[in-house]
DNA sequence: CGGCCGATCCACT
DNA sequence: GTGGATCGGCCGA
């Protein structure tokens, strides 16, 4: 059980809100310019596609950008924000729908020392929270999209026997969706209180 | 085409 | 607490 790679059938799933739950104390693992790093999951939200006014696939816009959110479950969505930051997704759900989990925060786990020289400076427990930041430990950037966390050799997700329960969640709004009006508001933020669970 | 702005972070005051 | 960085996506003309 301990160290499995996450297989499709977790992804392809329809409940966004489960899967992203789910993906708490979950291993993110990358293989990045020769360098093993990874972390675990410890803030996710989910985007809940075409009714969701704070996704990229509302309305059912479909563009060059958001066609990879399309895609069946269990691949990559990355995709370069405020011109600087890569922010990292899961994509969820099958084919055509787009749904997908932002990872917002991870605990440094393997390859500290590498996540520092990327940084530029020493790795603490904060080092990984914030969307941005993920992307910056583990050597990914937004031409990683559509990367398949299956199969694939460069990021995929591991089960490690770690367990959340439901008392060590926090469940709140969204962070910087003000834009999606009503939906700014959904309780589709999730976090492992660092107060009940240490990593 | 032109212009606006974003699922952010960091340095600085 | 505030503002600058920095650029692709998207929309409207």
């Amino acid at each position: 059980m301990k160290h499995k790679v996450i297989p499709e059938s977790f992804y392809t799933r329809p409940e966004v809100l489960t899967i992203a739950r789910e993906l708490l104390g979950k291993t993110l693992v990358s293989y990045s310019n020769g360098q093993l790093t990874s972390g675990i999951i410890i803030e996710t939200e989910a985007y809940n596609g075409i009714v969701d006014k704070a996704s990229h696939a509302y309305g059912d816009r479909r563009t060059k950008r958001t066609e990879t959110m399309y895609k069946s479950g269990g691949i990559a969505y990355i995709y370069l924000c405020y011109g600087i930051h890569s922010l990292f997704n899961v994509v969820t759900n099958i084919a055509e729908i787009p749904h997908a989990v932002l990872i917002r925060g991870i605990y440094p786990k393997t390859g500290q020392t590498v996540m520092s020289s990327r940084i530029g400076r020493e790795v603490n427990n904060k080092a990984g929270v914030g969307p941005g930041r993920v992307t910056r430990l583990l050597g990914l950037t937004y031409a990683d999209d559509g990367e398949d966390l299956i199969h694939g050799k460069k990021v995929w997700i591991e089960e490690n026997g770690l367990i959340i329960p439901d008392s060590a969640i926090n469940v709140t709004p969204r962070i910087g969706v003000a834009y999606a009006a009503e939906d700014s508001f959904l309780p589709y933020r999730f976090q492992i209180d660092a107060k009940v669970i240490r990593l």
